[in-house]
DNA sequence: TGTACATCAGTGAACGCGCGTTCACTGATGTAC
DNA sequence: TGTACATCAGTGAACGCGCGTTCACTGATGTAC
């Protein structure tokens, strides 16, 4: 059996969650900046005094969220680009795992695509290197691909930054889709694989 | 001699553009969603009642500054694409184009980058409206280039779109250099630079 | 040009309210023996 | 297993403060004659 929590633990943990999964669902109408902590713990159903418990701030727990939101992407990010497949199979494979997991997880993506760019800085910041580090990991698969050979290694790494904001792109659509149609999300769909589809033409023919 | 407005209009407009000004110094370092309505007649140094002369709420002064960040763009949108020269050149004169712009009026592209995703949805809303027709700007342009030649209605706008959301990432990226040295910036332009480059290629070869 | 009245941008007091933070506390859980 | 003490997640009262909004007001500007 394995190492369990103590009671003691297990319950702060717990309740380190719910604030997170509160702050979270209150971010979905306004941005980090002008979230309250007793807004937070009000949801909760704890006193706002228990916040400092597990947070300095609201900019402290706004980047644990970004910790959880993105953090265990990487995985995914890599298999997405790995060059297995052809070209448009790997992008509509990518088109529809990022359609997924902007369903399953749609507070998690606004956050990001709020905050990438919002009022908090040590969020902002959070957000880029984790960001940074998607670059770096498509850049590593894409180093990879025989396409990539005779490429400069900046270029390579511009690359990979710009699929990393196409996802990001292609993500907020589809998140501004969440209501609507099939037919609508089917369009996003596929306007975001023609996009990614240019830019992999492009790549294909940088170096003519 | 041009009609002249009277001294009490004349006034108003003056302050009006006081809490312009004032909300968007105040919105460098924080979100749209918790500017405090006293915190900009405090700016100004007006009293907090005065805010109501000139707007409804913080949201609908928003509204107001998007249209003033975006709404003269329009004619420097489309002859920054204008199929008038070689592409590379064209590239080159967009992207240092969009490097005075975001150096003459950083506080503008920083409320647009912040707020496009930002939590006031009437704002969000004015940004997409905006976006929406450079990218109809953008696409009447490209339009009329020859190698537009054979293309679908919808891939054009599915270019255009790339094109607009490529030059705000641009700003964005100048915006986050402008107290950086001289041969940084020079770096980010380089891949900006690229990154049009490589969507322009693509173009080229979109129908092979 | 002068007078009498209307307009309206900006004022200042007042309101009720929720905010972030402090502090000493409680009582369940953990630990040492 | 039982006891005595330590730890610490969560409490609840209290604080000073700034918020958005209301209201009746003032006095300079505008207008009609």
């Amino acid at each position: 059996m394995s190492h369990t929590l103590g009671i003691r633990q297990a319950q702060k943990q717990k309740t380190r969650q719910a604030l997170l999964d509160a702050a979270l669902g209150l971010l979905e109408e306004q941005s980090l900046s002008s979230l309250g902590l007793r807004e937070v713990t009000r949801a909760v159903g704890v006193a706002p005094t228990a916040f400092y418990r597990h947070f300095r701030s609201t900019a402290d727990l706004g980047v644990t969220l970004v910790e959880e939101a993105l953090g265990s992407l990487h995985p995914m990010i890599r298999t997405t680009v790995h060059p297995s497949d052809t070209s448009d199979e790997r992008i509509a494979r990518a088109v529809e795992l990022i359609a997924r997991h902007v369903a399953a997880n749609p507070a998690h993506i606004r956050f990001i695509a709020r905050e990438r760019h919002g009022g908090v800085q040590p969020v902002r910041a959070a957000i880029q290197d984790q960001l940074a580090r998607f670059a770096e990991d498509v850049k590593a698969e894409l180093a990879m691909d025989p396409v990539s050979a005779g490429w400069h290694d900046d270029d390579l790494l511009m690359l990979a930054h710009l699929y990393v904001d196409q996802m990001l792109m292609t993500a907020s659509l589809f998140l501004d889709a969440l209501e609507a149609t099939e037919e609508e999300r089917e369009r996003i769909a596929q306007i975001a694989t023609n996009r990614m589809r240019l830019i992999s033409i492009g790549r294909r023919h940088w170096l003519d």
